[in-house]
RNA sequence: CGGGGCGUGGCGCAGCUUGGUUUAGCGCGCUUGCUUUGGGAGCAAGAGGUCGUCGGUUCAAGUCCGACCGCCCCGACCA
């Protein structure tokens, strides 16, 4: 029998310090978790019931699908990852180590090139695809910053899967039948969920979906449109503004002004007041050791997704001071596209094209240029799309305005293409005896941070409320006083036949005052409450309770059990 | 990496400004006993702390100074 007084679960009364949103409290002050380092957490029993609930839930869709599951090591060698460039291009978040040799691993934050590896060395023809893939494991990631408990986490528990097709088609086939699986794990998992087109990012590939757990505390945002576009604000896109004709003769001539230390749109807007969208912003990106001048109008914000996959590198930073003195010829704030002192490559957003007599940083001191035109003034190399959208942009499918919403990341599917087996050499032979690259797709689930987007999603001010296919136990049975005998006699009965009926009963069999008791059993958040005391035991009647509801029902003992069932079966159409 | 905050029994905190009545307290939790017993009980008696680490100042350091470590928050960029 599961005890209560026996089992790990150290709940806190009082909120834990330096603990933000809802579901990293209740998971501190429910026993679910535990931390030891920034990022780095302990599951207890109660806590790791509901990972492998989760996992149960991933690894039966998986199956269903025709997944294989195996397990891949957390320890990998930097040659593999330098056969696929990824050594040096993963950067920071990369946890390497040496080991007594001195020879260079790292951690795995992911697993393309171990599979990969895998793959070719054995799988050699086409008869033997497609195959799919997956594990559960332990990721390392070192966060830049790590927050909201096993959100944003630094080691945590994924569902990775990898796709090997022959032709394209059939890996795109690979990749719908991941899709359609995602979306019933979510929904078996109770989750209000949504997928939105995303960038590929460090994974690479040709198209990848995100799949968001839609919550306010959610670190990302989710760009949406009635029409069923969706995206992330990262990969979002939205019609370019109309183009504005552009007469010769409504072109002013180019003018110098002095704007003595100011630095910002802001404040040489009101200075000469001109709105934001009248303003080239012009901001120097340092890759490697190029530089990068991307410009933007005054009132829009930089997608840096957008400059990274058009550059076709991870990391880009603003150049430091000093190289933009060297770039500009002036200080930090006066950067312009016109008369630049070091060649750069010169990327546009759409939104500068539109700008008729713009105002612009005069690479110059204590300056700034007016009537600055494009064509006429400066020449860029590329004019596309690398803007931030905002709410209210014109919809890229529709043209109707795009929403916002806040969601928390829980899954990521990737059309990766040839990427890794190229860069692995990766080949079977085809039907006509021809070498040719697996065709790959990965994908990934975040199963702790199913746990934390669960609760985020499903609690009140009293704790967790699992949905019921993820939660820890099914039932909870509370006896008010577990040493008077006949409460004893009848809790011990219901558990016996919950249990024969396959439910997973805790019994909170403590010798401790009932308000402690019922504050337990709503910040753990089982389901379903059965309380057993005196009072309703005197006209032969538990009480149960639904920990989403306030009705309590009082019923006959015996007929627990079967209310219960019907219950669950309920819950599951 | 930059800015801010914090580090004192398991948890939450006070004490630090102005060094010495501090044997380092308080609340929660924990142990034992009695009373209580349907929404975090009462009384009594206990257990539990190298005051993050190292170094310095001083007759004397939880308290002052320095370095380091850890944790949290904001930012990582708007030119």
């Amino acid at each position: 029998m599961m005890l209560l007084s026996k089992y790990l679960l150290p709940t806190l009364k009082e909120i834990p310090r330096e603990v933000e949103i809802p579901s990293h409290q209740l998971m501190i002050r429910s026993g679910i978790m535990r931390q030891l380092a920034s990022g780095i957490y302990e599951w207890l029993p109660l806590g790791l019931r509901v990972v492998h609930k989760v996992e149960d839930i991933v690894r039966e869709e998986m199956n269903l699908i025709g997944g294989q599951e195996v397990s891949l090591p957390a320890m990998q060698p930097r040659e593999l990852w330098e056969e696929s460039g990824r050594w040096d291009f993963y950067g920071k978040e990369l946890i390497r180590l040496k080991d007594r040799n001195k020879r260079d691993f790292c951690l795995g934050p992911t697993h393309e090139e171990v599979i990969t590896d895998l793959v070719r060395g054995e799988v050699r023809s086409y008869k033997e695809l497609p195959l799919l893939l997956y594990q559960f494991q332990t990721k390392f990631r070192d966060e830049i910053r790590p927050r909201f408990g096993v959100i944003r986490a630094r080691e945590f528990y994924m569902k990775d899967a990898y796709s090997f097709d022959a032709t394209d088609k059939n890996a795109e086939t690979s990749y719908n039948n991941v899709f359609g699986a995602y979306c019933k794990i979510f929904q078996r998992c109770g989750l209000k969920f949504r997928s939105v087109e995303a960038q590929t990012g460090a994974i690479g590939g040709t198209f990848s979906h995100e799949f968001m757990v839609i919550a306010e505390a959610g670190e990302e945002i989710m760009v949406s449109c009635k029409c069923g576009y969706a995206a992330n604000l990262e990969k979002a896109e939205c019609l370019p503004p109309p183009k504005t004709e552009r007469k010769r003769s409504g072109l002013k001539k180019l003018e110098e002004v002095e704007t003595k230390d100011m630095k910002t749109v802001g404040e040489v807007g009101k200075f000469l007041k001109e709105k934001p969208d009248k303003f080239i912003k012009t901001l120097v990106y340092k890759i490697d050791s190029e530089c990068v001048i991307v410009m933007i109008r005054g009132d829009h914000e930089v997608n840096e997704s957008k400059v990274k996959s058009y550059l076709g590198v991870n990391e880009i930073f603003l150049a430091d001071e000093k190289t933009i003195e060297e770039v500009t010829g002036a200080p930090l704030g006066f950067a312009g596209p016109v008369g630049l002192k070091v060649k750069c490559k010169l990327l546009a957003d759409y939104s500068v094209e539109g700008i008729v007599n713009g105002i612009t940083g005069a690479n110059k001191k204590d300056y700034h240029l007016r009537n600055v035109n494009m064509s006429r003034d400066f020449e860029v190399d590329k004019v596309l799309d690398l803007r931030k959208v905002k709410e209210g942009d014109a919809c890229p499918k529709c043209g109707k305005r795009l929403e916002f919403s806040r969601g928390i990341e829980v899954g990521h599917t990737f059309k990766l293409g040839t990427k890794y087996s190229e860069a692995l050499r990766a080949t079977f032979l085809d039907k006509q005896g021809k070498e040719k690259y697996f065709v790959m797709g990965c994908y990934g689930i975040g199963v702790s941070r199913i746990v934390a987007a669960a609760i985020e999603q499903s609690h009140d001010q009293h704790g967790i409320i699992w949905p019921l296919p993820i939660a820890p136990f099914q039932v909870l049975i509370l006896p008010v006083n577990y040493e008077h005998e006949k409460t004893r006699a009848i809790s011990d009965r219901i558990y016996e036949q919950l249990e024969s009926a396959g439910q997973e009963v805790l019994m909170d069999d403590r010798d401790e005052r009932a308000g402690v008791k019922f504050k337990d059993a709503d910040l753990i958040g089982i389901p379903i409450r059965v309380t057993v005391g005196e009072k309703t035991l005197a006209k032969n009647m538990v009480e149960l309770k639904l920990r989403g509801e306030k009705e309590v029902r009082e019923i006959q003992p015996d007929q627990v059990q079967k209310l219960i069932t019907e219950l669950m079966k309920e819950k599951e159409d």
